[in-house]
DNA sequence: TCATTTACATACAATGATGTATGTTTCTTG
DNA sequence: CAAGAAACATACATCATTGTATGTAAATGA
């Protein structure tokens, strides 16, 4: 008598990457609803309904695996699906970063962030999806803005403080109970477009 | 003979408050410094230079002991010196509040807004702190303002526009290591003075 | 000045987190 | 269909942190 049927069966490539897939999940849910201080070994693997045995297989320790929930929160959220078209207007960023910016996944970039910044350790094997990161942010490496924003200083800098702006608004969120939107959200985001609009115009004159 | 020369004498009251002082002191301290999930009581203590005794005796557990941190942060960086006469310029008001946001002492505001937002024992006690805080960049209390914000929509919108921004700002910052300024600070905030005195100036005709 | 209270230090017990060592099951491969 | 390896579970030893209990020195006040 067998104790897996066939449709248990699986590859064991499939088992490690779905596993893999299950911790990392666990990992950026606990940071968004527990937190860093409280995201530990334990807490991740009641989550993800596994022993700290299958942790420890697959990842050395909890910064190995809380490097591996940032690149993978980065790659989900803020970089892919693969976005290569042009934005239309500056309007049209907005959009899109806020919309991936109010998502809770954000929070958890918050707090490893901050986890980073203080804990030397954590923070040399976070340093490469860190950097990465910045990217997303940076004009050189936006290459859907640069026909946008063009030369002028004017929609550069305007560029840097709508990005600002955007991460304000995100932190408000990350910081209020249950993480809901808050009342000024969208009027901000509205204004901020508005402002867009104006820049831009001003720099074509 | 004496273990305690006369300069040693103090009253009761005045060990108190020195000693609660410099637990406060030192909490805020390696909030900024080691972050929230580092910030134990032996920390304090060590930074402190006492004996957790001593912070028992004062401080009924750790919550009790950041929500005093806390309030002290609000209370010497945001709140005080008093500052009651009006901005003579929503441009005035940014310098003001960039100032204070600027100061290394806003990453221990974060570092606890995200920890009492995880951890509810820690939130209920904090909730006064917080909301009080709140209240620094809430139009309606500040009077300091509401001359220059006056009814117009548009300005009020831009008001909470520029809040956003440099909390952004400063979470940039807090999220930097070392704490140094970034580049595109002066940038960021010349542009959203730029941006107040066209608002302003446009609410006004 | 002496009893009492306050301020602070030391010692302790309990808990929780971490990483490792060692099993057991499931897949792969020759 | 057997090694052998990979996936995962269990058990363990260690360390950090917490709050409390208890002890001692300093200040108060009758």
């Amino acid at each position: 008598m067998r104790s897996t049927t066939a449709r248990d069966r699986r590859t064991q490539a499939d088992r490690s990457c779905e596993m893999r897939a299950r911790l990392v999940q666990a990992t950026v849910e606990s940071l968004v609803d527990s937190g860093y201080a409280r995201t530990t070994t334990v807490e991740v693997c009641r989550r993800a309904g596994v022993t700290r045995g299958a942790l420890h297989h697959h990842f050395a320790d909890l910064p190995d695996l809380l490097a591996a929930a940032m690149s993978d929160t980065y790659e989900r959220f803020f970089l892919s699906p693969a976005r290569t078209r042009p934005f239309a207007s500056l309007e049209a960023w907005i959009d899109d970063a806020w919309t991936r910016l109010r998502q809770p996944a954000f929070k958890a970039v918050i707090e490893v962030w901050l986890a980073a910044r203080n804990e030397p350790a954590l923070g040399r094997k976070l340093r490469p999806a860190i950097e990465r990161y910045k990217q997303v942010f940076s004009i050189e490496a936006s290459a859907r803005l640069t026909s946008l924003i063009g030369s002028s200083p004017e929609v550069q800098a305007f560029y840097r403080l709508a990005c600002e702006t955007l991460i304000g608004l995100a932190l408000g969120r990350a910081t209020t109970p249950g993480g809901r939107a808050l009342d000024h959200e969208a009027v901000v985001v509205d204004m901020l477009k508005g402002l867009a609009r104006r820049i831009v115009r001003q720099a074509a004159a």
